[in-house]
DNA sequence: GTTTCTGCAAAACCTTTGCAGCTAG
DNA sequence: CTAGCTGCAAAGGTTTTGCAGAAAC
């Protein structure tokens, strides 16, 4: 389960009305989010932040290694909360929904590819891209 | 050899004096760049080309599958050439050269993983990054 | 009482678009 | 000649920043 006030105190902020808004809106969501979309879900609901503040926030929890950011649409970031360490993610591109993969077999095949090209791997990034199996279900049904 | 006037051809683009320009600049450079960054290196030696030109070109070859795009800083994107079909990248942190590698040994390791959660495959996309021989040399050195 | 955070509005930024003039086929 | 391309400048959007007031420690 995740604790807002845990992952404000592990990034150094100060637990604020706001932050805890943000971070349990993010929590809720469980998929990535724009700081755009956070700032209107937030807005029309009671624990209002203003637009700034979801930037900073965003931008201060991805520093801290607990978001990891997504490309969405043109020019714009999501961000999603994540646990620190490396793994890699299972995205659905109909619905969003984000699945980490903790496992990391990609590991060898980086470093041999990298080895025999006289590299040194200092870190590695993979994603998979592909539709889940409610979205699979439904367009099939 | 990269021949900026057969890309042109095979991207259904006419060969004008900008775009050879443009494409002969991101084949010396052989790394992502940025539209930004083109328009200078090109405003400066003697083939111009308008920024407008610069953004027009890259998002006509990306589209036509001979560039890739690249996150680059803050909310900027990057180009480069690259050959159609699915291949991955070796990036060097140091001095950003970037190695292209035809061989896909992670699709097996993208399907079953994706398989074992009920996920469908539609794509997938994993990079590499460290340091190539030649900065790993400098370094020591 | 200090330090940090918030909100607003302005600014900075990259990127896209409209349009008149030019160029390739 | 016609269709496509270029350049400029204006517009569109997201993200950042400055600063006074508010909140946390």
């Amino acid at each position: 389960m995740i604790d807002p006030a845990d992952l404000l105190a592990r990034a150094g902020l100060r637990p604020t009305r706001q932050r805890e808004a943000i971070l349990a809106a993010m929590a809720r969501r469980g998929r990535p989010v724009t700081a755009q979309a956070l700032h209107l879900l937030l807005h029309r609901g009671a624990g209002g932040a203003g637009l700034a503040t979801v930037y900073r926030t965003l931008q201060a929890l991805a520093q801290a290694g607990l978001a990891r950011t997504f490309p969405a649409g043109e020019g714009e970031v999501a961000y999603k909360l994540c646990e620190p360490g490396h793994h890699h993610h299972l995205i659905c591109e109909s619905c969003g929904r984000v699945v980490e993969i903790p496992s990391c077999e990609v590991e060898g095949w980086a470093a041999e590819v990298a080895n025999r090209r006289g590299f040194e791997v200092s870190s590695h990034q993979a994603d998979i891209y592909g539709r889940c199996d409610v979205c699979v279900r439904e367009e099939a049904g």
